[in-house]
RNA sequence: CGGGGCGUGGCGCAGUCCGGUAGCGCACCUGCUUUGGGAGCAGGGGGUCGCCAGUUCGAAUCUGGCCGCCCCGACCA
């Protein structure tokens, strides 16, 4: 870019924009080991936010918090075969400690299961002791060739919860409840509305029976997983001896659930609200909903535009509105909007002397609709009362945004072929629903063909009105699924 | 792991071909003037030129080795 303050416009190069987004908004940094990265407080901030959202989701349905170790015996990872499998290419090891060669060999966790059944076995004896419900806020290490910011770093912050049911049903249930929670989450609060289902075989997590997603469209129509819950049946139990005896007194294997979303999450909050100017931070999110900027000419303005900025944030702050005073003085008004646009702050409100004559203050908008200003001139006391209404309503359009994009970008019927998939995904198409055999070599002409995979098989409400009838390789289709590419 | 590119103040780069006291823009610091959409002027601080060895009177520049990073393709929350 000729302006090297501007952003490389998303419509030029999508994946540039990301990254300087990121490094621009001060979500995070590169740190001097390759894959990792630095979280900075901005960044931190709406994750802590997050993460409060979802936990008192967790909380409210009965899951506890715990915390189970950074290191995992080589031996307990390689206990479930499928396991073993599907993560050896990821692992960290740590061979060496204290000097001296390590007996065994200690693996930097992945994922949590093998410890955490470990550990249930020893305190489940009865149905009584089930079900076990917990939760844990943890960091963990994939190890990772190809790294982004956010999106795929070779350690990562998340939350992986680990139950345990007397039943299969109800561990079934627990799964369902989750990816609910999940969802709800997502809409709610990234204002982000994934399409949830079930994973394809080649796409279920290693050592699950089953695998839910939920999938959300990114403004470059690629889809993000953005969160995952396992139904586990009985693989892990059965390997780490987690038995109960049963109300009929009988030994039986407990059913295993897992689930988790991270700090990816983030990422699809960019990419599903970002404009060239910047992030868009939706405000049930935002570290700081408004910003108060006080803007003066001389030393007698600045005291007066001080004080009001004071009352109006103490107002808002009453108001249970998330309050920041930028009160540096060595920027120009300009460069301190843009910066918090670069930000995603919901909204700014700027005090001047021109405001002070004229008993008003600027309450402007970091997103805005056709035809709207920018900025609204109101009286004070309005522009309090109306910011909590004014909050919600962005957090509203955002979603609506996001669900118009997602299906304006969705091609539903009329795809019967491998050649017309890769067609349609050329064309635009971000989510292309088609019928499946259910024949995993399907998939795999897909991805040779056109770089997409089968993203999920749609819960009903997601499904298209009529059911498709072929699947992509001339086949009668067994179910509708979703294709895209993907992150 | 395969292909391509790059390592020079915090960031982005020039200088390397053709060896001769390390430079530009931004950022930073100080002062003054400023402040309603990325302020101006003046002064100033900061770099073992990725690392190691070699050639040379002299190396950012030439030679050899090593290390690291980024981008593009196969696996993944």
């Amino acid at each position: 870019m000729a302006d090297d303050k501007a952003l490389t416009p998303r419509s030029e190069d999508f994946s540039a924009w990301y990254n300087e987004v990121v490094l621009r908004a001060e979500l995070a940094d590169y740190s001097p080991v390759r894959g990792s990265m630095v979280i900075r407080p901005w960044g931190y901030a709406i994750w802590e936010n997050m993460q409060r959202a979802l936990d008192d989701m967790f909380k409210a349905t009965g899951h506890e918090n715990a915390y189970f170790p950074l290191l995992i015996p080589m031996s307990f990872i390689e206990r479930e075969k499928e396991h073993v499998e599907g993560f050896k290419p990821e692992l960290a090891v740590v061979t060496h400690a204290g000097g001296k060669e390590l007996e065994e060999h200690l693996v930097i966790r992945p994922t949590s299961e093998t410890v955490i059944y470990s550990m249930y076995a020893k305190w489940v004896q009865s149905y009584r002791d089930l079900p076990v419900l917990m939760n844990q806020w943890a960091n963990v290490m994939r190890w990772e060739l190809r790294t982004r910011l956010f999106l795929r770093t070779s350690e990562f912050l998340w939350q992986e919860g680990h139950t345990a049911h007397a039943t299969e049903a109800e561990a079934e249930e627990e799964t369902l409840l989750i990816l609910d929670i999940y969802r709800r989450f997502m809409e709610e609060w990234i204002a982000m509305p994934p399409v949830t289902g079930l994973k394809s075989e080649s796409e279920r997590f290693a050592g699950a029976v089953r695998t839910y997603g939920l999938e959300a469209m990114m403004q470059d129509r690629k889809a993000l997983q953005a969160g995952t819950s396992h139904m586990l049946g009985q693989n892990f139990s059965r390997q780490f001896g987690l038995t109960f005896q049963s109300e009929e007194g009988q030994e039986e294997y407990a059913w295993n659930t897992s689930w988790g979303v991270s700090t990816r999450l983030i990422g699809g909050l960019v990419m599903s609200h970002g404009d060239d100017r910047g992030i868009v931070v939706p405000p049930k999110l935002a570290p700081a909903q408004v910003v108060m900027l006080p803007i003066f000419r001389s030393d007698d303005d600045r005291e007066a535009v001080f004080g009001a900025c004071n009352r109006v944030a103490g107002a808002l702050s009453e108001a249970g509105v998330r309050v920041r005073l930028d009160d540096r003085t060595h920027l120009s008004p300009g460069a301190r909007f843009w910066e918090w646009e670069r930000k995603g702050v919901p909204f700014r409100v700027e005090i001047g002397p021109k405001d002070l004559e004229k008993g008003q203050v600027v309450v402007a908008r970091r997103v805005h609709g056709e035809g709207e200003d920018r900025k609204m001139f109101l009286p004070e006391s309005e522009a309090i009362g109306r910011m909590p209404g004014l909050l919600d309503e962005l957090q509203a359009h955002l979603l609506e945004t996001a669900r118009t994009r997602r299906e304006r970008d969705s091609v539903r019927g009329g795809v019967e072929s491998v050649e017309a998939l890769g067609e349609a995904l050329d064309d635009g198409a971000g989510f292309v629903y088609t019928g499946w055999s259910g024949d995993p070599a399907v998939e795999e002409r897909v991805k040779e063909v056109t770089k997409a995979t089968l993203r999920v098989i749609p819960s009903e409400e997601f499904r298209s009105g009529s059911a498709p009838e072929r699947c992509l390789g001339g086949e009668p289709s067994k179910m509708e699924v979703v294709w895209a590419r993907a992150y």
